[in-house]
DNA sequence: TCGACTTTTGACACACCGTGTCATAACCTG
DNA sequence: CAGGTTATGACACGGTGTGTCAAAAGTCGA
């Protein structure tokens, strides 16, 4: 989370760092869009070269997903603590929306991503990725739970379900900012999820 | 569908079709996969210049989705027509899998398609637009039977819910043929549909 | 202080995608 | 045969993403 657990090994220190070139990339596609953005231009505000872009990211519109490796992680993570009393749908209804929360400093970039992510159709096309991973964690948390394999019917149901709470959830969000993502979250959760 | 009702207002004759070049290239892609065939193997095979393809699909990708024009527009259709007695929920489960309906001889064309579809990365992303548009007609649809705009909660939810049971099926699909998918199709939109 | 090692970086070069432009080919009708 | 119409091919261009390699900028040990 903060500061570096790693080992220094020597060797050049970096210029810049992940964090610091998705800042300056999202600012730039904010202002003047995402497909009117060249990496060159987002390499250039950053001081850096194109190629060295390219070593953090390997798509331009991967620097949305920063933090979507954590947010994976600790999806997969609270699944894996949740207690075998608790029934599946129970679990994915409540671990899910906290697994996407974040504090409230971070409430416009949140915005700013999500209205990138559902607004332009070059972003939306990079997000296939990140939402099977996604929604694989909660199929086989499901199948796990059922004790069955990942090609369950209900499973498989389970996990679409999931994703696409959360994709309706952040358009409905998109539209009502005033309200509480992870309540909507939670609400979508309850109406698309497949009885237990 | 069958032969053209098309004005022969003269010019040039066409050297191939969008339904030839589509077949040609899904063949390329099955045979050696999506990003290992690139558009210049694809103009070759069918005997026309790069430049051509693309007067024809604005995509590489896009030439998995001929039919999908076609798709879409029947699954609007049938909504519209729905008679108005009929609960929104069960027109959704009775017309869409009857959109996607193709006779027995498109089978394996289907069953190719659907693996590239869920299996490739990079053919997975630009179905995004896709999934939007048959989205988007199913929330437009229940927000109508509920006197509601497109922002409703319950429609949003519906919508997702739709395209959720739709690729849930394709993916059960893949790893069961031997079922019949426009019946998944409608098991899965019973399990993901919101209650009426 | 000097040299060996490590890691990051930048400079090229390259294949491919998708677009714009323009001349030419191949059909029609009068 | 002339003029209109449509499809095509050749070419050039900007952008993305990858591979390769030499140079920069640190660390550590002798």
């Amino acid at each position: 989370m903060s500061t570096t657990g790693a080992t220094d090994r020597g060797g050049r220190p970096a210029l810049t760092s992940a964090h610091q070139l998705a800042a300056v990339a999202q600012a730039l596609f904010v202002e003047r869009g995402f497909e009117q953005t060249s990496v060159d231009d987002i390499a250039a505000a950053a001081g850096v070269s194109r190629r060295t872009f390219f070593r953090y990211f390997s798509t331009k519109a991967d620097v949305l997903w920063v933090e979507s490796p954590t947010e994976i992680a600790t999806f997969r993570r609270l699944l894996d603590e949740a207690p075998a009393t608790e029934p599946w749908r129970h679990a994915i209804i409540r671990t899910a929306p906290t697994a996407l929360h974040h504090p409230p400093e971070e409430r416009t970039w949140m915005l700013h991503r999500a209205q990138l992510l559902l607004t332009v159709p070059a972003v939306q096309e990079k997000a296939a990725l990140r939402h099977d991973e996604w929604r694989r964690i909660a199929t086989a948390f499901v199948a796990r739970r059922r004790d069955t394999d990942e090609g369950d019917l209900v499973a498989i149901a389970a996990g679409h379900a999931t994703l696409a709470a959360t994709l309706g959830a952040h358009e409905y969000w998109i539209a009502h900012s005033d309200q509480d993502l992870p309540d909507l979250h939670g609400r979508f959760l309850d109406l698309l999820l497949p009885a237990d």
